[in-house]
DNA sequence: CTCATAAGTTTTAATTTGAAACTAATTTAT
DNA sequence: ATAAATTAGTTTCAAATTAAAACTTATGAG
């Protein structure tokens, strides 16, 4: 089964993620629990998505290790959802997406999300770099299977 | 209208990226647009899409300013979608996609899909720096809108 | 001139999403 | 202690999206 997926390109590294992440709620899921925002009704609130799909959207990435569900205080039934280390782990994901629209399209939006680094306050970009973290210019990239 | 969106943590630079490539094919198509599949009949192939499916996503890309769609020879009806700029600076986000999946699931992912220098064939890897490209350990970020 | 290829479009069915109302349990306030 | 308001969903049904397959129209190769 692992050859066969050798020779079908569509099950690559970024499918996978996709298959959890690809779709228009998951990331802004993830990015609202990154901000704090973690119970079922201050999500809806925050992403006016419906709540059978906010429901959805949690269990799966639930399932796939994102977060965690645990109730608020010992054996109760109102419950949190938190970021695991593997959610901390699509920082750069999101990173990357923020800084695409901020590079690419013509409003000025760069104020409407960002990452922070906690300790300066200062905010953060993503870099592409080689073995000894020199940045790498994007023309200079090709992607292989 | 600005003020408006400021307001709505919904409209912010990640679901600007997401309203063109949040779902399950927009970055797939990308992909293999940067490997160099670049015909219809060949994306479809690759992709197993629904032919309309795929249409409709070609257009998409190319009214956000992601592929051009050009004839092979001048005036032909043969068409082919080939990357922009706007299209190479999504090479982060594939590149986190795939270090997220290489990372964080239990299957060796790492050889199905990866980003090359093409001028040394070293695979690259990407991270997150402040403005002066030193890096900043993920646990030290937040989100702030 | 003919046949296979290319780039879609159309049609219809299946799946997913969305909105709103509903439920059941739990806090909070009186 | 009781009533009212919150919370965390689920259910139901309509609307939108996706998928599969057949169809169309034009091109290019032999």
């Amino acid at each position: 089964m692992t050859t066969e997926r050798e020779q079908d390109p569509v099950h690559c590294a970024i499918s996978d993620a996709l298959s959890v992440l690809g779709d228009r709620w998951s990331l802004l899921v993830v990015r609202d629990v990154l901000r704090g925002i973690n119970r079922f009704d201050s999500l809806q609130d925050s992403l006016h998505i419906a709540r059978n799909i906010l429901a959805q959207r949690l269990a799966s990435l639930e399932e796939a290790g994102v977060l965690v569900k645990s109730p608020i205080k010992p054996n109760g039934k109102r419950m949190c959802y938190n970021p695991t280390p593997k959610c901390l782990g699509l920082i750069p994901v999101l990173v990357s997406l923020i800084d695409w629209t901020a590079n690419w399209s013509s409003e000025d939006q760069k104020r409407w999300a960002k990452v922070i680094d906690k300790t300066t306050g200062e905010e953060v970009k993503i870099g592409i770099v080689d073995s000894e973290n020199n940045p790498i210019p994007m023309s200079q990239l090709s992607i292989q299977f």
